[in-house]
RNA sequence: GCCGGGGUGGCGGAAUUGGUAGACGCGAUGGACUCAAAAUCCAUUGAUCGCAAGGUCAUGAGAGUUCGAUUCUCUCCCCCGGCACCA
């Protein structure tokens, strides 16, 4: 009778094993290969891990084991982001410091991470509370600094009147309420720290291109910073030297700008209305507006945001520059002060905020540009190009006088139009399925020409140039299975019915690169909608009939406009009001000038000597301690500046730090940098796929920049675990009184149990609901592979070699659930046989070792194994030489066929054809078509009755 | 509203270069062992019709393409995440 499975004493045994012997060191001397794999580092809150840190950190543990395994020199650290919010609120409320609740809550934090068998390398652990670590944090300010990257100026912050403390946004309320005094929030101008994120805002967007993320953070973080091209256009006033700059991603509309609209808060409207004799004749109305405007809080804007308002500018006129008309000046909230150059042109018929608007204020609407439809290429084939194709989905016509209001396009895998050409001399068909055949591989297929498509000859005059053919037409390319040059009767009758609509509106078509560009004529569109997509211009002078791009380019230059990028990224405001953070290392002369705090009197040190009571100001200004430190050291008069620095400045660069953690000289050496970074793995949650992750990368591209580093991304895959939800599928919390307290849980059924359950759970990154049940069920499996009785030699058939491929397979992919699940698998074919062949439960057990580390040690020791690499496989083992294929007769599976894997099409069928099921179910029908799939399926049509 | 990701048994989830849907696990039902219970083991377990053999239906809904669709195309519904007057 084996010993029962006590799984904390096994746990325990080999945790203490694996710390004493310093296990899971990375060798910074070490020839073999490294990695990185790193997890977002925690706050450590007082309530301890929770069960989404065990998520995140169980699956990096075990990538990087078996990546050890592997023979990778692996470096896996951990440390705390360890400054906060959470610890001063508490310290307002105990009068305990920080410091104490911090230290206290790291320590439980690392011995329940201990408690899991994580394998981090205790030795490089870092906090960034602490004064050799902040030190570094104040370094890299100063760096920022000289190089003109950080800068002080007003800002507008939240503050909260009861506190008398400034907020950061997230402690405001979605109701414009604080989070903890429940007071109004107020809006409230104080000089600012900022660090010029805005300065690296392309290479934040564009070097998203280098690395391997999920493609949402990646979208997010382009959201984010909202980078959009398109003209500076200047527009003269009448009557005025004055000028209005606009910012317009559409200078194609130009033409179509009825009206104008400048922000409440734009300074030429002050300055207009500042002059004692205002050409605005209604300037009262106007700052009555502009004043209403301004007491609106962002949310209220946002509310109204439906309902359009503003005023116009009476007696003001500007003069559209491509046209040279008069058109009015409105103010409006709907234009944002803070963004391009805080007044827009207004092109009603094509943007449906103007259009809007000018609805409510009755203003006219000129319609500007036609839609075209241009189809998207086709999924792409293996070995074959895209080729663009379209079809005519439907034709929507006003009832009333029967107009075509849109032609719907649709793009069909099996049918498509093509537009052809052929050079001088060439027939025309063959030279389309030349075309054809080269581009789309397709080798057999019929086309028809055609008729009905009328093609501009004018159009095709004006771009002749563009197009190396001498003739032009449109195809119906139909495949087949035989090459044929007509569609037959039937075919055609079949697609009649589309053709029948399609034929019936003129169209025009043509090129435009390397896209067909399709667009009803132009009498045809319905006037007065809302139409914000690209077209072809019309009612736009000389470039009426030109393409929305082209026209773009061409208009801006013609109105002496400038094309330029715009961004919705802000600069970041790094100033906090708080105490639990690191000082900004800034003093201040007795006239009040800012000076960086030279180097060597890094760290400056965070002051204890101080209450936590909000008092209006920052803790930091009630510390005799640090006013004496900086007059000792600067002189009499001089003042610290009380500002601490945002806790995301310590995040945004201590994956350096355990490149190389105690070092006093340098945040890192250059060597250990280039002998670790970037981290090739990194793990966390969701909710950091905007601040933390572009923080970090702004570092990186800055530390490029200076020569620190080599490379301009610091993570080079970046995987999200989800979000984990209480057992009845709502979030967990504390207040629901439904969180999973991970300890309980361990003690219970052990780390191993833990591991194996949460990896078992489903894929990594999506959100699924917790199951306790469902952790006797991995419980289950370690217990039975504890009993699992092992034999000298083989005692039956065993598929190691598929399971280990599949295996490995999955753990490159960190695909645990199914990687345990073939375990799982594994372990019924031994109990199916009785017992496990050494062999096979060698390689078993090292397979088990990432994912249940201690089990599988101990039983290694058991059975003298060893399990420190990774097994391999012999693929041709994997594939056999006869395949079961099963047999659809009128697409549904009546039998199956064991046949090598090399038997031809008619040998197969006859095979087929000889089985009495078969034979049963083709009786009903004739047979008119027998397919053979090789190694795949076998499938028979009949005639249906 | 816009962008992104989803919707598969009672539950968590497998399977997509189109090829036997429901792997693996949980739960449930029946049985063995036991005085009994727990643990363990064996069997069954998508729905439905049928005594059975065997049918039929089924991957959010509806259509389409195909010998064959969870997988491709179109329309619609619902859920989750992000952004939201960004010109």
């Amino acid at each position: 009778m084996a010993p029962v499975y006590d799984h904390k004493k096994i746990e325990k045994k080999w945790q203490d094993i694996w710390l004493a012997s310093g296990a899971f060191a990375a060798d910074d001397t070490s020839n073999k290969q490294k990695l990185y794999v790193l997890d977002m580092f925690p706050y450590p809150s007082g309530s301890g891990l929770h069960v989404g840190h065990v998520e995140g950190y169980t699956a990096t543990d075990i990538y990087s084991r078996f990546k050890r395994m592997q023979g990778f020199n692996v470096l896996h650290p951990m440390g705390w982001d360890a400054f906060g919010l959470p610890a001063e609120n508490y310290a307002i409320k105990t009068g305990i410091p920080p410091a104490k609740t911090t230290n206290d809550a790291i320590n439980t934090f690392r011995s329940q991470i201990k408690a899991l068998g994580l394998s981090y390398d205790w030795s490089r652990e870092i906090g960034a509370h602490n004064p050799d670590y902040y030190k570094w944090t104040q370094w890299f300010f100063l760096l920022l600094y000289k190089n003109g990257l950080a800068y002080k100026k007003k800002a507008l912050v939240n503050w909260d009147p009861v506190d008398q403390t400034v907020l950061a946004n997230e402690q405001v309320l979605p109701d414009g309420t604080a989070e903890r005094s429940g007071a109004k929030v107020e809006q409230k101008e104080l000089e600012q720290w900022f660090f010029k994120i805005t300065d690296y805002a392309d290479a934040l967007v564009d070097d998203l291109d280098q690395v391997d993320w999920p493609e949402s953070t990646k979208i997010n973080q382009r959201n984010w910073i909202g980078r959009s091209e398109g003209a500076l256009i200047t527009f003269p006033l009448k009557n005025s030297v004055s000028k209005l700059d606009v910012f317009t991603t559409r200078p194609d509309t130009i033409f179509g700008a009825t009206y104008m609209v400048v922000a409440p808060e734009h300074p030429w409207l002050a300055e207009a209305l500042s002059k004692t004799k205002s050409a605005i004749e209604n300037a009262d109305e106007v700052r009555k507006y502009i004043e209403k405007a301004k007491q609106k809080t962002d949310l209220e804007r946002q509310e109204e945001a439906k309902e359009k308002t503003g005023v116009e500018l009476k007696g003001v006129k500007a003069i559209n520059p491509a046209n040279h008309e008069e058109i009015p000046i409105f103010v409006a909230d709907y234009v944002l002060g803070s963004y391009g150059t805080g007044a827009i042109m207004a092109v009603p018929a094509h943007d449906e905020r103007d259009g809007a608007f000018a609805k409510k204020f009755n203003l006219p609407v000129r319609q500007v540009v036609a839609p075209h439809f241009v189809d998207a290429s086709n999924p792409p084939r293996p070995d074959k190009k895209n080729v663009p194709r379209v079809v005519v989905q439907g034709i929507v016509r006003n009832p009333k006088d029967n107009m075509v209001l849109q032609v719907i396009w649709k793009q069909q895998p099996w049918k498509t139009f093509v537009i052809g050409g052929a050079e001088e001399g060439e027939d025309l068909v063959e030279a389309v399925k030349r075309e054809v055949r080269e581009e789309t591989g397709y080798k057999n297929f019929a086309t028809v020409e055609r008729v009905g498509v009328e093609m501009r000859s004018e159009w095709f005059a004006n771009h002749k140039d563009e197009n190396r053919f001498a003739r032009m037409h449109v195809f119906e390319l139909v495949l087949a299975n035989e090459d044929r040059d007509e569609l037959s009767t039937q075919e055609q009758e079949k697609h009649s019915l589309e053709w029948v609509a399609f034929k019936d509106i003129p169209m025009v078509f043509g090129p435009v690169g390397e896209m067909p560009l399709i667009w009803p004529a132009l009498n045809d569109l319905k006037r007065g909608t809302i139409y914000t997509g690209d077209g072809i211009l019309i009612n736009s002078g000389k470039y009426s009939e030109t393409e929305s791009q082209e026209a773009k380019k061409k208009i801006t230059e013609a109105v002496g406009g400038k094309w330029m990028k715009t961004y919705r990224l802000r600069d970041w405001l790094i100033s906090r009001q708080r105490y639990w953070g690191a000082p900004i290392p800034v003093v201040y002369d007795p006239e009040g000038a800012p000076h960086p705090i030279p180097e060597e009197h890094l760290p400056w040190l965070l002051p204890t000597d101080v209450e936590f009571k909000p008092k209006g100001t920052s803790p930091l200004g009630q510390s005799k301690e640090l006013l004496e430190r900086t007059e000792k050291i600067f002189g009499k008069g001089w003042r610290p500046e009380i500002d601490t620095m945002d806790t995301f400045v310590c995040s945004s660069w201590y994956y350096y730090r355990f490149a190389d953690p105690k070092n006093e000289k340098e945040f890192a050496t250059k060597e250990k940098i280039k002998k670790w970074l970037p981290v090739d793995l990194y793990v966390g949650g969701a909710e950091h796929t905007v601040l933390h992750l572009m923080y970090a990368r702004f570092f990186t591209k800055v530390l490029q920049k200076m020569g620190y580093v080599n490379f301009g991304e610091p993570f080079l895959k970046l995987r999200h675990q989800g979000t984990i939800l209480a057992e009845d599928g709502s979030k967990m919390s504390k207040s629901k009184g439904n969180v999973i307290n991970p300890d309980e849980i361990v003690e219970r059924y052990g780390a191993d149990s833990v591991r194996l359950y949460e990896m078992f759970m489903g894929p990594l990154e999506a959100m699924k609901p917790w199951n306790t049940k469902n952790i006797m069920g991995v419980r289950r499996f370690l217990d039975r592979v504890w009993r699992l009785e092992v034999s000298a030699s083989g005692g039956g058939e065993v598929a190691m070699d598929a399971a280990i491929q599949k295996i490995t397979e999955d753990m490159e992919k960190m695909k645990f659930n199914t990687a345990i699940s073939a375990l799982m698998i594994v372990l019924n074919q031994f109990e199916d046989i009785g017992s496990a062949p050494r062999a096979s439960y060698e390689n078993f057990l090292r397979l088990l070792t990432p994912l249940a580390p201690h089990i599988a040690h101990e039983l290694a020791e058991k059975h003298g194994i060893d399990i420190s690499t990774w097994p391999s496989y012999d693929a041709t083992k994997i594939t056999s030489a006869d395949v079961t294929v099963p047999i659809q007769i009128n697409g549904k599976v009546r039998a199956s066929l064991i046949i090598s894997k090399n038997t031809g099409q008619t040998e197969a069928l006859t095979a087929a054809r000889e089985l009495p099921e078969v034979k049963k179910w083709l009786a009903l029908g004739k047979e008119m078509k027998a397919v053979y799939v090789p190694g795949k399926v076998i499938s028979f049509q009949t005639e249906q009755v």
